[in-house]
DNA sequence: TTTGTTCGGGTATATTATACGCTAAGCAAG
DNA sequence: CTTGCTTAGCGTATAATATACCCGAACAAA
């Protein structure tokens, strides 16, 4: 079986946003296409002299409007199914570009950042859509695999640096920090012993405002402290991992 | 800038074996080159109708005459820079194969195995070399990013699950799995303390055997019980990881 | 004023991390 | 055979942390 070398690369990126609520994703319309196969992740080829995140970054920009400096992009897995574009979507996609490529192979990325107003304008004048993680039932192509795939990541990503931040406003209540957590873990959490674990940890700072018009006692913003976040975690390397582990 | 489609994909291996001392890992030697590029990272092209996890086993079975089930294979990240393979380099792959392939994407792995005799011995026979981390200068092409890379991923992951087992033989001590742990993460640890935390765990099973032979009271031969510590695993989904946070 | 909500300070207890003392068991050197 | 060196493996003490849960405070809405 000789080497191969008529195939092309493309990216793939499940953009993540919390509206305080619910986790959600954005994804792409096509008109075209029947109910099932309508939907699918932002991604495309990559062109010459560009690398897999500078791809990304170009389709990220497309879709939210967002630059570099206000998305954080992860590299995934790769998924090099050599069926996993065939038929009509590989004649679509020769079609679109001009090409014959015989075989697309793609690299996953997540992507999150603040959904915010201008965001969700910008996205849905795009034909884009932001849809609540429970509410997907099936995507283009292997695209649901993929975003499961990201999926996991970001449960696992989340339980070890601080990238919740990444979903958060700069300034956002303990609450919405734990929903966030719930959100995404499926879990239920005590709010008392979350508050009293984040507020020790040192990387929250009180800002003195508050919640206004809520119908309970008003809880006060807070933003994190990157800085403080990176000397702590210069100063650990403990054993406790073994209690981390996971296969 | 027009897509690109005349590309190579090929995977990279950092295979990573431990012999009860220190990290090694897996290099290939070129005897054509001088010695700067005279190492790299077992690697290959990927094949048409084929996976990239399954080109990665290829190469390994072809260096170490292990098969899948014998070999513990982690996709990490994509190596995507336009000019990787450049130059000489490029030359050498396209006579190589008799293509003209104009970029080189590469997939990094990172292997485990465990160094017997037998794997030795094979790998010697091929031309393979089992280099000390702590011995390796430089590297062809960006292999020793690749390796670096995959050095980052092994530390992370020894300390998520409990991948220590696939570098140790399939009865070990607690002291060799120790120096393991005090190889790659380059800590010191207390002995007593590890062993309380090791047999804690329960995922140790003694097998009642000892060192024979040794200079020192001989120490118990322990298995690693992966059914213990997948019911384990199970239980507990604790706050506490947010002090694992990490960038 | 009452009700429903979340905030946020607190306590009490079990679990775990970490430091370190000490004896046992082997080999080697004198 | 004794002394020394090394690691095994048991133990204890203390600090740190997780976890469960109490309860008054503060707001809006009814």
């Amino acid at each position: 079986m000789p080497v191969q070398t008529n195939q092309s690369l493309s990216v793939d990126c499940a953009v993540f946003g919390f509206d305080g609520e619910v986790l959600k994703v954005l994804l792409i319309e096509r008109p075209a296409y029947n109910a099932l196969d309508r939907l699918k992740l932002p991604g495309s080829m990559i062109l010459e002299n560009e690398t897999l995140p500078e791809a990304a970054y170009r389709v990220l920009e497309e879709a939210t409007g967002l630059r570099k400096r206000d998305l954080y992009l992860k590299q995934m897995e790769i998924f090099s199914d050599p069926d996993r574009v065939s038929g009509d979507e590989l004649e679509w996609i020769n079609r679109k570009h001009g090409i014959r490529t015989v075989r697309v192979v793609t690299v996953g990325f997540y992507a999150l950042l603040k959904l915010d107003r201008r965001t969700t304008d910008y996205t849905t004048s795009k034909g884009a859509r932001w849809v609540a993680i429970e509410a997907i039932q099936r995507l283009a192509m292997d695209h649901k695999a993929i975003l499961s795939a990201a999926l996991g990541y970001l449960c696992r990503e989340m339980q070890q640096s601080p990238v919740a931040f990444e979903l958060l406003p700069r300034k956002f209540t303990i609450r919405t920090l734990q929903r966030l957590f719930e959100a995404v873990l499926g879990i239920e959490i005590d709010n008392r012993n979350f508050r009293k674990k984040m507020l020790s940890s040192g990387f929250l700072l009180a800002t003195g405002e508050k919640e206004e018009g809520v119908a309970h006692k008003p809880a006060e913003y807070y933003t994190f402290d990157r800085n403080a976040y990176r000397r702590a975690v210069k100063a650990k390397l403990r054993m406790g991992f073994i209690d981390n582990w996971r296969y």
